[in-house]
DNA sequence: TATGAATGAGTATTCATTCAT
DNA sequence: AATGAATGAATACTCATTCAT
């Protein structure tokens, strides 16, 4: 006899989980966050987590992985279908251009980004994703930077190593001012942005 | 009957007690942290840091604050003691290029820091205490700018809040690559200097 | 409405289920095996377990319950077909010979067996069940031993409780030394056997 | 300053502690035994238990190797003092006939005995302990025959390891049977002593 | 009947905090 | 002031059992 529930009984389960797990890890931190609380949030009991994830660190996990690679898959499908080298950086600050913080719920997800981040900075084990991640990022910029070079786009006195830690540096000097202080998250991005392209933009 | 040890013995207790707890906060951070440990590391028993402080949270709070507090007390005295406004700017820049991390050590700093950011933005309490820094932090590079503008050193075009809010955008910025990758701290955070001055200066 | 399916079908279930219950409890004891290790043995659900039997408990206590009776039957089947009492008492001597634990497999069983005895000690409900079984053992050899005398074939000397316990003190010793030290369970045993024979024979 | 309690007095909250654990074990068994109850028992909380030992498991394997060491020394000190060989063995035999259960709480801790050992069988970590005391005890039985024939106190044809292994499974078998059945455990182990030793002693 | 998702009681363990000495 | 033993609340995780499908 087949299962007796669907794949997509299982599967809808699993995002319910991750759903109200974000929810309470952004509201109140992964450590002060029970697997009562989650469960609670999607109305399962406590016991029932353990039925879709092994531990609370694996929703976690599970949670801020599947979001990177949703980010990768996101960047690399839009980047295939964009020719300039300078519209596919322009294209990366837009993306978080769209994430201005305009509600409590956006800050809450940022602390919750830069929390995990700390944690792997903190596990041997997670590390090593970590760094992976870090480099996938740093490289996209870096090689479309040598590539604007090559077609002539992009002033040739770049250091794309450099201009690839500025472009992530902007990133995260945004995100966390927009925690901390009431802040012009997008005006500024936005001002950085054009900054940014004006500097590599070959004269 | 008079105090049975001197004011000295407790305040260097206290300072012995901070140090300590410093240590221990950025290797494992807050939560992983004991009171034991700290205890440990300290040379004291668990039960003498509690005649010293009221809780572990205040243990970590005095600390942050206190830092915060000598921050604040620096700048103001340097800031007393230089003339323009892009000397002053160009001060505080000088206070991160010296906290290059070039040690780990010096990263757990930082992270433990931004923890503590993300502890307070969770904290109904705290979050007053740490928009306040924050005020202070960002009207204090706004003022600086505004005296420039009067004081003909500072390009009149230029939007103080907005570079104000840069300013920081770029510390955080460049203080969050240098944990999640390899970073040239010292040589972007020099360039992103020179770069800022350049900006705001009359020309 | 007659039964979906035959009362073989779920003979033959019930015995699947406990000979795969069987070889998870010896393997792993009884409170380390779950319901659902059983299940997989079988190649069932978990919850199909529960159609057949009403707790893990009620399997252990079928399962150990069977063999005992089992066991009843098969001796006192055989002795109905041995004459001398000698005969009858070395019958039994030689169904401990076969068990000899050449493999961990019969190790393992052995281990379960005394588990199960010492879980019967502990439950006020068991403990019934383990005397009557202890009984029934004893009484067998006494009353062989009785009409060995009777007969003429075994010492009238002989005390038969006395000997009656010194076959199973023969039996459980034999058996334990086995499981917790290298030891030449069959060399033992028959010489044991020897040595009890011809103590009880007439002279 | 020193600490604030004696060293005694920590022995013996581990004492009162050992004892407290060694009489809830006996009577739920190891498994059953939660360390609320061994904290009852003992008039402390849970969590100082803790501070006592490092886990439940802990607890149990200190007072059962706790129990081995006393009577190794025991048996070894009182071993130097005796000259002939059969004195040694008789001696041994009447270590365990002192042990008559006449209570039932001596039955417990038979059971609690075995159980552990069981245990150990199936711990990776726990049979090389279990291995090491079974052998200490036999070749103790071992080494004496051996010592006796050579004194001319045993019978030369005695097969010494065969006759260590009769020796424990005497009492093994003995103390089995005392568990699960009425039993004339003193009655029937003296008999078998005296059978023993007979066998043993050169004609 | 079969399934396995859902449940929730139960347990070992940790640790901030208190307090007697 | 210093100590560290005592406390007990808190929490992740397990698993026998139930029940809707």
């Amino acid at each position: 006899m087949p299962p007796i529930v669907s794949k997509d009984y299982k599967e809808n389960k699993k995002k319910l989980i991750l759903q109200s797990a974000l929810e309470c890890f952004a509201q109140k931190g992964f450590v002060a966050t029970t697997v009562s609380d989650i469960g609670k949030r999607s109305g399962l009991s406590k016991g029932s987590i353990y039925n879709y994830f092994d531990s609370k660190e694996a929703i976690y996990f599970k949670l801020l992985n599947a979001t990177t690679e949703r980010n990768k898959t996101d960047i690399t499908s839009n980047f295939a279908k964009l020719r300039s080298s300078i519209s596919k950086i322009s294209f990366l600050f837009d993306i978080y251009l769209k994430l201005a913080p305009i509600e409590a719920k956006q800050t809450e997800t940022i602390v919750l980004f830069y929390e995990f981040t700390f944690h792997c900075v903190r596990s041997e084990k997670l590390l090593d994703f970590m760094r992976e991640r870090g480099n996938f990022l740093l490289n996209l910029i870096k090689e479309t930077i040598e590539q604007g070079k090559e077609a002539g786009e992009i002033d040739e006195n770049i250091d794309a190593n450099l201009y690839a830690h500025k472009f992530w540096m902007i990133i995260d000097g945004v995100s966390l001012q927009s925690i901390s202080r009431h802040f012009h998250y997008y005006d500024v991005l936005r001002e950085m942005k054009e900054m940014y392209l004006e500097e590599i933009r070959k004269k």
